[in-house]
DNA sequence: CCATCATATAGTCAAATTGACTCAAACACA
DNA sequence: TGTGTTTGAGTCAATTTGACTATATGATGG
């Protein structure tokens, strides 16, 4: 019965037997597609310059300084990489298999985030960024295809839709903009009657008394996300 | 921009910045309440032995050798500490604040577990590892505590029931049995009548022709479980 | 061996939800 | 001023859900 395992001393002074810890972060944002323009999920990839996988895209990521928190990680390589601030930011999963990078053992504790469409549009892309339609991704290094895909599921299946899709938008948005990003994320046609329903209904949405003009139709209602309505969140891990 | 993190050196070849990797795993059985009778969920923990927080009750758990996969480790303390076997292993999140062990930084990869009622009723029990009621823990050493609220929010928020009440039972159960799994979990009573409605219809229950006699009432049907049901899983992280 | 007890199992019914659909409102544009 | 387009309200049937009733069946005790 080894029951003290935490009790050991610390492997740093035995030496030996560590793995080594990176954070890595998965950054969505909506945009026109360039062929159908209807708007799909994007995200930023870096070229990496040194070995192992010299030269193939991967996630923004690095290792982790001992002084900063996992999320302020998170946080820092979404900034480093896109000049962003992420409107959402979640734990997806800690990806740690043995083999996943050649020679050293790496654990990466990987979040995912959600950036403003009209925002990503002018970020900073250079060289060694550039965005990639998620569904649409070359090979990346390590296992960091696996990775976006799960980061993928986990959006498309994440209940708590208001928050996500808020997350994508302005401060104001209307009924149909809100649509075009559930319609994205679920890659499915809504019906807008049934959807302003469901949204009506969900307690989620104040509306406010100004509206869009200058499209070719009625104009639409502009609504806030009500933030009242996350603290009826989840105990999340963080709390 | 500092896009190539993960491309930099080794943090062990520049040395310092680097936090300590460990795995934990919160272990839950069904076993009757010894006031109520009811089943309520019960969990694992090991006594320190050592500072920091010594004498305190702790997850089981142990810094993750190198050459050890993620999962291997989490069902080996497991192990260690019950002699069981997990019928469910889960990772559930990683914490990792920088404060969360006294001058160490640990960031702990944490998985869940679920075993079988009758088998946790003989789990070995000594001096240093003690079985709590859930809802009852002492004040646990770490941040232990809100990694034990944590898992008991999934591990009740968790959709796909299915596979989750089956393992803790045998490989045939009535539906009363499995019932009872359900109410323990969600901590309420469920029409018999419908709980078999919704049973029968969600696909995942093979039913055998024995039943179970012997009780001072109509004999009930065992039933099993379709393991081709989790063929239609969400696509995990780990494939 | 029969009445009774307790749970298994089947069935009913109304309320709530969901998907498909219709239709008037309101503005831009030609 | 008419036409086109989307907003926003409403209808209707199918499905699901919760509460409930009724029957089946073996155990038990008199």
């Amino acid at each position: 019965m080894l029951e003290h395992h935490l009790t050991e001393q610390s492997p740093l002074e035995r030496g030996s037997v560590q793995a080594t810890l990176a954070v890595s972060t998965v950054i969505f944002a909506l945009r026109p597609d360039d062929e159908s323009g209807l708007k799909t999920l994007w995200l930023p990839l870096v070229r990496r310059t040194r070995d192992p996988h010299r030269d193939l895209w991967a996630l923004p990521g690095g290792w982790l300084p001992a002084d900063e928190e996992l999320a302020a990680a998170a946080g820092r390589t979404l900034r480093e990489t896109t000049d962003l601030s992420p409107r959402y930011l979640e734990q997806l999963y800690t990806f740690g298999d043995i083999d996943r990078s050649p020679g050293l053992r790496v654990v990466s504790v990987v979040y995912w985030a959600l950036v403003r469409s009209e925002v990503a549009e002018r970020a900073s892309v250079g060289e060694n960024v550039r965005w990639f339609a998620a569904d649409q991704l070359p090979p990346l290094a390590f296992d960091h295809n696996r990775i976006v895909e799960y980061a993928l599921w986990r959006l498309r299946t994440k209940v708590e839709y208001a928050r996500i899709a808020h997350a994508f938008l302005g401060d104001t948005f209307t009924l149909a903009q809100l649509r075009e990003v559930h319609e994205a994320v679920l890659q499915k046609a809504l019906d807008p009657a049934n959807f302003r329903r469901s949204m009506e209904s969900s307690g989620t949405l104040i509306s406010t008394d100004q509206h869009v003009a200058g499209a070719r139709h009625r104009p639409a209602r502009l609504y806030r996300y009500d933030d009242r309505a996350s603290e009826h969140d989840p105990p999340g891990p963080t709390r």
